[in-house]
DNA sequence: TGTACATCAGTGAACGCGCGTTCACTGATGTAC
DNA sequence: TGTACATCAGTGAACGCGCGTTCACTGATGTAC
């Protein structure tokens, strides 16, 4: 109870002093728009300080050099995605025991976080870093890298859960079935933007949803 | 027979003055590989010609200005895969009546292609254009939109013939199921750069071909 | 409570480099008579 | 076959602008005694 007045008193969580994490966080937000939209090299420090109100020398305040923003800009977006993910997972796990039900139940709240993400940020970093990655540094094509197989991981384990307990119709490579959920999402993102139509994301989430439910529901 | 001996002893085929058509054609080639490995902002006039063997002033012989390197980038690109994936239709009806049966040959092809093309320039202008397009003029972004549904119809054609004659067994969006090919092919491109395995086009292709096989197979 | 000092969160001016683009010119090849 | 002219496929030098980065400085906030 205490705790709660202190949350509420308190000024937002932040690590480090709080007005130096808020534009800190206002250069990332406006970077990660213009960065998908137009890559990362096209994206000027100069315009990313203007959005965020102070002068090209603050920012080199906040970071050591532009890598730096690319490095602090995936980690950030690495660890949000992680966290929803975890969130939509054990959302999904609650509502249902069996393996498959509560994928199939993720895979829809997944499909409605990706559309109200798009809405937003029309696009996916990782996408937009893997197209531009010899543009940077080797730390952050690896952060890159690293994140990308941590979601395989997760789906990974879960696609086998399900086999153990439903084993599929036909003969498919397991990993592959998993890999699919990130490949069709990145896909997606991109024939809906090329072709500028947003619906597109959820129709092709929901193809995926009903292909898993063929091969392994009875 | 005369034909053939004059296409023996004539020069490449080529529109205009060959020589011309030739260094174009270099700069466009060097072009591509750079735009998809670093992105569109990041890869230089002055690279681009030190690579082709020219100087700065002769690109602007050849091209307008740098949209104009993008314009005709993607028509070539865009007429290219459109012969490629006519060959490949042909060959793959040629062997097969059956529309079902054809496609699946079809996708066998595609997915040997795809490896082959990776081999060789490693990612997808489409998609590196689409990641960046905030930065093209109009133009380059309409040809990038008409070349994707381009490709959307000819799936979209193929796979209504193929539930004409196979109903599906479970009831799903048929352009859903079109527009996937289109979307595991640039998912997995990108997953395959992001974590440097380039084996997963290959098998998100042979996994999505089972999964069609089990959509409308018997 | 007041003072001294340290850290935070920046500012403002300047830098050199590389970028896309222009322009006047040129030597090689093609075409007409 | 030779000459006159036109087109092709470039060259070389110069341009101005914007970019990423540095550096000396500063006013506001926090901390120690």
């Amino acid at each position: 109870m205490a705790d709660v007045l202190a949350d509420k008193t308190a000024p937002p969580v932040q690590s480090a002093g709080a007005k130096g994490a808020r534009t800190r966080d206002r250069i990332l937000d406006v970077a990660y728009g213009r960065i998908v939209e137009k890559g990362y090299s096209a994206t000027s420090i100069e315009e990313l300080v203007e959005a965020a109100g102070i002068t090209k020398s603050g920012f080199f305040y906040h970071f050591r050099d532009k890598n730096d923003l690319a490095r602090q800009l995936i980690d950030r977006y690495l660890g949000e995605v992680e966290t929803a993910l975890d969130a939509l997972e054990a959302r999904a796990r609650e509502l249902h025991d069996d393996p498959l039900h509560a994928f199939l139940i993720f895979m829809k709240l997944y499909a409605e976080a990706m559309e109200e993400m798009m809405a937003l940020h029309k696009g996916c970093l990782v996408a937009a870093i893997t197209y531009q990655d010899r543009t940077f540094a080797p730390d952050v094509r690896q952060a890159n890298a690293d994140g990308v197989n941590a979601w395989r991981r997760r789906f990974r384990r879960w696609i086998e859960e399900i086999a153990a307990v439903h084993p599929p119709k036909r003969a498919v490579d397991l990993e592959a079935v998993a890999d699919q959920l990130n490949v069709v999402a990145d896909g997606s993102i991109i024939m809906a933007r090329a072709v500028d139509d947003p619906a597109i994301i959820a129709r092709q989430a929901l193809l995926q949803r009903e292909l898993i439910r063929m091969l392994f529901g009875g």
